[in-house]
RNA sequence: GACAUCGGUGUCCAUAAU
């Protein structure tokens, strides 16, 4: 169960299937946790048919989907932004007599949020208190927070903080994280900066998602230099460093056409023992053709696909705009060309 | 009998550049 329950996390589902099959060979009955763990996988590799059919499997083999069972398809679905489905299962549990939990009513919620529609989401929210004994938690209000922030009403995020406060709630790192993006994309940085110490009020410790949050923020809002003052504290500290952290910044260094500085981090990401991956390449790339250095950006594309990393569609559209207006036509069709047989669709 | 299976936050892109 186990190592079956290792393959469906990462997708791959085949594997999987194939230690569910040498299982039965050797006498050993699935219960229902190896089905369970299937279910994921199913979702992850986005076969939903198999899923569903895999729960109508288990009744023949003589095995009683539990709550976890429903939940993990709730969530499956959910994930996938199959919003009707996961809410089939929602009723399929219910019609069986299970009663949602905070797993589902959480799933359902997310969903729902993915999708934008908040208001559904807190009306769901609202329902499950009162119809399941639904108790509101912290995770619950998070991604409803969450939701808003993306959304850009930050202030309705705030009064779901206050309220989730004054319901005793106690908001922790993921709450913050999630109401310092929506802050700090707005270019709101005094509030970013009032939410940040009362995070530290409540004796929280910044995190590699606070801190890639905030340097995106202050990137986003063309405070370059105190985003790279951010990373020379992480790097002082020596933790926490991850690719995101340095995509970041050279993300916002190539929008602000600083190539000489993105390149200077491009090899101290190296330096850290880190690779860059293709959202490292992508700005890059852009911003070398924005700059007129096609050559710089061809030789960091050859680059990338050595490592067999393949730069997205606009990276080709800026590499082919580069290359035509040095008048390199017979180089910029062969890369179209080339986007074609990577599967990447020119718009 | 114990243990193992379910929910939230960050970067490019997607909402984009020419």
């Amino acid at each position: 169960n186990t190592l079956i329950e290792g393959y469906c996390r990462k997708g791959n589902v085949k594997e999987a299937l194939t230690l569910f099959n040498a299982m039965s060979r050797q006498g050993l009955r699935p219960d229902v946790i190896t089905c369970n763990a299937l279910i994921t996988g199913h979702c992850k590799a986005k076969q939903f048919e198999e899923a569903k059919r895999l729960l109508k499997r288990m009744s023949s083999m003589g095995l009683a989907p539990d709550l976890v069972t429903f939940n993990k398809l709730v969530n499956g679905f959910s994930e996938q932004g199959m919003l009707d489905y996961a809410f089939q299962v929602r009723d399929e549990m219910v019609e069986k007599g299970f009663v949602p939990n905070a797993v589902t009513y959480t799933a359902l919620i997310r969903a729902l949020c993915k999708k934008g529609r908040t208001q559904e989401a807190l009306q769901l929210l609202k329902e499950g208190t009162a119809e399941d004994g639904l108790m509101p938690d912290c995770v619950m209000y998070t991604i409803l927070i969450h939701a808003h922030c993306k959304k850009g009403k930050t202030e309705e995020a705030m009064c779901l903080y206050d309220d989730m406060v004054e319901r005793g709630l106690v908001p922790d790192i993921v709450t913050y994280n999630a109401l310092i993006n929506g802050f700090s994309k707005k270019g709101q940085i005094d509030k970013v900066k009032e939410i940040f110490n009362e995070m530290l009020k409540r004796n929280l410790v910044a995190d590699r998602f606070t801190y890639t949050t905030l340097i995106d923020g202050l990137c986003k809002n063309g405070k370059l230099l105190e985003a790279l003052g951010l990373l020379d504290d992480l790097r002082q500290k020596g933790l926490m460093l991850d690719v995101v952290v340095y995509n970041t910044l050279i993300d916002g260094l190539c929008k602000n056409e600083e190539m000489e500085k993105a390149e200077n981090l491009q090899n101290l990401m190296r330096k850290d023992g880190l690779l860059p991956d293709s959202a490292t390449y992508n700005p890059l790339i852009a911003g070398y053709c924005k700059k007129g250095n096609v050559q710089q950006a061809l030789s960091l594309l050859s680059e990338a696909k050595e490592r067999n990393i393949v730069p997205n569609a606009r990276s080709y559209n800026c590499l082919i705009n580069g290359l035509c207006s040095k008048g390199n036509t017979r180089e910029a069709k062969k890369l179209f060309d080339e986007m074609l047989s990577r599967d990447l669709i020119p718009t």
